[in-house]
DNA sequence: ACCGTTACGTAATGACTTGCCGTAAGATGG
DNA sequence: CCATCTTACGGCAAGTCATTACGTAACGGT
């Protein structure tokens, strides 16, 4: 637990890094056996062999039927992802989007729910316990292990919502205390456009950049930041706000025009089709986004810019014209690509904050600064890092 | 090395942890006996009776005198900052700053030397390098182990200038390879912003910030940007330079109407003695940089921006009059403060990148995407990493 | 049925940490 | 000056974790 540095470590230590070491292999691929496993983390196939050992004495991976092969026939361990479900909530106004996966990612199930949009604050929560619940009634199997919660809102270091207006009475909720008393175990809450940054850089369009910037261009248009590999959300959560500076123009008439039309998407397949009028209102859209995105390239200098939120399913209609002005006003342009998750993107993105905390938590990796951590909670500190990855599993799903 | 978590670990990597840990502690504080350091790195007496035998052996750290007390006097150790030295070259175009520094960063001496604006770019190079070698031939004891040139230009990561306004004809040179051919240690290059941005945060303003941006105001004005604790210098280290949004007025008339006047001091201080045209031109000034500053602002949402750079010299004169302005252009406005370190900023930035690299490869610490390391340069891998740590320092300074 | 290949299992070895206990070195007080 | 007290040092034994080495087991192929 410590690995920082600033404490020395004894053989423990050494055991904890290589269970972690083994379980990120196996993690990682197909069924492995011993000696594979033991090249792949430069382990000793005896250390492996004990490993694996604990490891399925505690219910986390299990043997598979061995390969056909020359010689004795190597036993084969697989990772047993559904030692463990994580649950992913898309909050938006009108409704929720949920989905449940297995701790590989794997989607299990998911749902949508209707709200109405006047609904009040409280009534909203409890309308999304009851619908999260009704979810996983329906699948009881399912060892629930985390849960994050995609918010339109600005979301501080605690999962507390500090600014919401899409929904206003949120503003200064507790969240992700709240929503740590649903089941039995920690939640996390997260602005929906860091989310949808992370689902992109986990399947989507960012797979390979590091340093990217998620645009979400819809009726609300904000942005979320990934710098090094990490999350980026600044002092209070509040990075990508460059809709703020008016100077930019992103409340103006030019954003408007499209954002606000009734029917935006055929705006752009007009435009597609070669219409004036329609192409010229895209390209002023076009270029009053692309100041904003600017003025945060110019910033960060990222990799790329995603460009995702209801109007990205223009695809290239919008991001075309978008990169031929962000390519006049950057000094070093990034490349611009139209989101590719989709509308399953805060969801996904929530799925895999839940999952990173989730591993941390089990397996003792990376300390990070994260979100809040409701439920069960208690940290993880000195040798009970070894207990935690051995709690009883087994029993999940047997 | 591996840290990564990768790959599972050996004894000896707990020994390297240890070593590292014992290091740690010494460097951070006065001398101290074995239990205290065991107390502080929570090791045994014994460990660390070993370690510090290694290290006394190696020459990095040295007994001193006990101190009086009831009972057996223990033995006191202290690590010897003076086993090796780094230079930080601050780069301008009229001439340079050159600081050394030992192992604790306490300076040993500093210089500075006018350079001819006008001379090529091959004389300005060979030129730096024969006034680092005269100074450093008078301090002969000392060990040179890393070297760190900061330059008004866009560094690549690997050291390189990819463009250089202040300097066109060094744009495209390998500066790192070159300064690392000078001397028998590496050299690293870095954005004259970004080591002033490494300098606020050792020993200025920022020393209680992680995320911070740090502005030069001068003649040309630029940023460096601290996120996270680490440098973030964007793909390209084009991070920063939102001075290339024209809209946002960083070359217009208001901001040129100040720096570039003979005296700016003078502006200030009619401005601070109440003189309404000097306060109007301050203000405007003021106002313009605060565009820019907030466009930074909302989009990474800092903690705090430092105000560096020749300008800086007015202090609150000018942080006042931009804070003024920052507040009502940010929805969760950071702190202003003008630089506290001064014209040294440059010149102690390189030399705390150069510690910083010098210990990552001395100690095995932090892996770290770095600047290119030129010079004697091994990578260090698998256990070479120990050996690294136990080569010859005695007779550096014996 | 034999042989070669590959993996499994046990034993031996080395390294590191911890805990224990006797000894050494200085300060304090008579 | 000497006895005593306090604290640190030094050696010894035990436990954990890792690696190497070697004999054994299991399967496919001939």
């Amino acid at each position: 637990m410590n690995r920082t540095g600033l404490t020395g470590g004894d053989p423990a230590l050494l055991r904890r890094l290589n269970v972690e070491a083994v379980l990120r292999v196996m993690r990682s691929a197909e069924p492995m056996t011993l000696t594979q496993i033991g090249r792949a983390a430069s382990l000793s196939r005896q250390t492996v062999d004990v490993v694996i050992a604990e490891l399925d004495e505690a219910g986390w991976i299990e043997e598979v039927a061995p390969e056909r092969s020359i010689g004795r026939p190597a036993r084969r361990y697989r990772f047993r992802a559904e030692a463990g479900h994580v649950l992913g909530i898309d909050v938006g106004v009108a409704g929720i989007r949920m989905t449940l996966t297995d701790l590989d990612g794997a989607v299990v199930a998911s749902r949508s729910a209707e709200m109405a949009p006047g609904i009040s604050g409280p009534d909203r929560l409890t309308r999304i316990h009851a619908c999260a619940a009704g979810f996983l009634a329906e699948h009881p199997h399912a060892r629930l292990r985390a849960l994050c919660l995609g918010v339109p809102a600005i979301v501080d270091t605690y999962g507390r919502i500090r600014l919401s207006t899409p929904l206003p009475e949120w503003s200064g909720t507790d969240l992700a205390s709240i929503a740590g008393t649903w089941f039995d175990c920690p939640a996390y809450v997260e602005n929906d456009a860091n989310l949808a940054a992370l689902a992109e850089h986990w399947r989507g369009a960012a797979r390979y950049a590091d340093d990217f910037i998620q645009l979400i261009a819809g009726k609300r248009s904000g942005a979320g930041m990934m710098l090094g590999g990490r999350l980026h959300r600044g002092r209070g959560g509040a990075a990508g706000e460059i809709g703020a500076l008016a100077l930019l123009g992103w409340e103006g008439d030019a954003m408007n025009d499209v954002r606000a039309s009734p029917d935006p998407a055929q705006i752009f397949a007009d435009a597609a089709a070669g219409d004036p009028s329609a192409t010229a209102r895209v390209d002023r859209f076009a270029r009053v986004l692309a100041q904003g995105i600017a003025a945060m390239v110019l910033t960060v200098n990222p990799d790329l810019v995603v460009i995702g939120g209801g109007l990205s399913q223009a695809g290239e209609a919008l991001a075309g014209p978008v990169r031929g002005h962000l390519d006049k006003l950057c000094l070093d342009p990034p490349q611009v690509a139209a989101s590719t998750v989709g509308v399953e993107a805060v969801a996904l993105g929530a799925v895999r904050l839940a999952l990173e905390h989730t591993n941390a938590e089990l397996f003792g990796a990376h300390t990070e600064g994260g979100r809040k951590v409701a439920g069960t909670g208690a940290p993880v500190t000195g040798r009970s890092a070894g207990q935690g990855l051995f709690e009883s599993v087994r029993g999940a799903s047997d």
